[in-house]
DNA sequence: AGGTGACCCACTGTCGACAGTCAACACTGG
DNA sequence: CCAGTGTTGACTGTCGACAGTGGGTCACCT
């Protein structure tokens, strides 16, 4: 019996729910369902095939991450950005993000947390010569990272609500001015500061990459 | 005809989703239902006469503003709110209110913002004597509006995700240490310095005022 | 032509019911 | 007594159907 349960992992099981969201978040992100598209929700169960009831319940979720805007009467689009709402986006992680690296150059057990960190920027090398995709993944992986690390959860969480709209900007930016931004040494250079411990040198740091970042994307 | 549409003002039509989360929240935040109370659906769709699909959607977003939480079987209950929680939810509220006053005091035409603070501080001002909820009220109005006036839509959209967290936290902590941090005074200081346009003085004083209101909460 | 009323159509809002799932408890053979 | 096995009850997950609503169209009246 211990063979067999040493071989057996637990099911993935995951709510339809979940699957669907899933599905629209990465529809949606990847430029699928582009900009502006009325969302219709018979049409949409129909091809995702699952009830209406199971899909407003995800799309409810992604109007309030800010991908899908409602219309006058409760109809459902999704949202179009532009060069002002990418630097509102921004913005705001930014502040996010300089919340998190001040926390994080503060901590005096901070070493645990720069090997973390030093291991995404690994993974962030090593996809350099992979498409833009897998490089934006690894990108916010390390983003994330900075918030997780932390410890707050309410920050990882609000940072979260926020994704979405971040790869819709950069996907509507395009790959060209996306691409310069996920300069490893830009990256390498915070978990210097953070390592270092230099509170105000950090926040900056990380202020400076974002303002860079959202200037690349809307210029 | 003029002086018709000028008197009617449109119809309050509401749907049963928006009344179900207000209603829930409300409870939620008043402590009409206490936090760790399981969350049944079938007895909330009862209590507040609405069907199970639209109670869901309600449940749904209350649990991404965070004040409902998943257990392991998709369970939900009211979350419950200690020490830690509350800090955290006060370090990125702070995050973000530091920097709306950043943006607000730098911006060249803030003297119409600071009227319209002002405005918030003298509604404040008119409510002391009232019971805590209104001063909560006013107190939130204000910082809202400090989000809101940056014109940062989702600035005032991550602050609003928060509401939810911050009002539990308010009653988590209890009237009397809650009071301390309505002071009018603390909220003028605020329009004073964006007033004067010194970008690190208000970024400071608003960040002291956030974590002095923390410690109050948490002490 | 201009306005008006009666339709229809494409949606969203809302509901009640069925199916699936887990925990707890009763049960049964050793 | 007890390990392992039905069984039940209380939920959530999911679905299909009906009702309501605003926009559009088209004949009709003036």
């Amino acid at each position: 019996m211990a063979a067999q349960t040493a071989a057996l992992t637990g099911l993935a099981r995951v709510n339809l729910r979940q699957q669907a969201l899933t599905a629209l978040r990465r529809a949606i992100t990847t430029g699928a369902l582009a900009p502006g598209t009325h969302l219709v929700e018979t049409e949409l169960s129909e091809q995702l095939q699952v009830s209406r009831g199971t899909l407003r319940e995800a799309l409810r979720q992604l109007q309030q991450e800010g991908l899908v805007s409602a219309g006058p009467r409760g109809w459902l689009s999704v949202r179009t950005l532009g060069a002002p709402e990418v630097l509102d986006v921004f913005a705001v992680r930014a502040a996010l993000e300089s919340m998190a690296v001040r926390t994080l150059s503060r901590r005096e057990d901070r070493a645990a947390v720069v090997t973390a960190l030093r291991e995404r920027v690994r993974a962030m090398e090593q996809v350099v010569d992979r498409p833009l995709e897998d490089r934006v993944e690894a990108d916010l992986d390390f983003h994330r990272a900075l918030c997780e690390l932390t410890g707050n959860a309410t920050l990882l969480h609000t940072w979260q609500a926020l994704e979405g709209s971040i790869r819709m900007s950069i996907m509507w930016a395009g790959t060209e001015r996306a691409v310069s931004n996920m300069r490893v040494d830009r990256h390498a250079a915070i978990v210097d500061v953070i390592d270092a411990g230099d509170v105000t040198a950090a926040v900056d740091c990380v202020q400076a990459h974002m303002d860079e970042a959202a200037a690349n994307l809307v210029s």
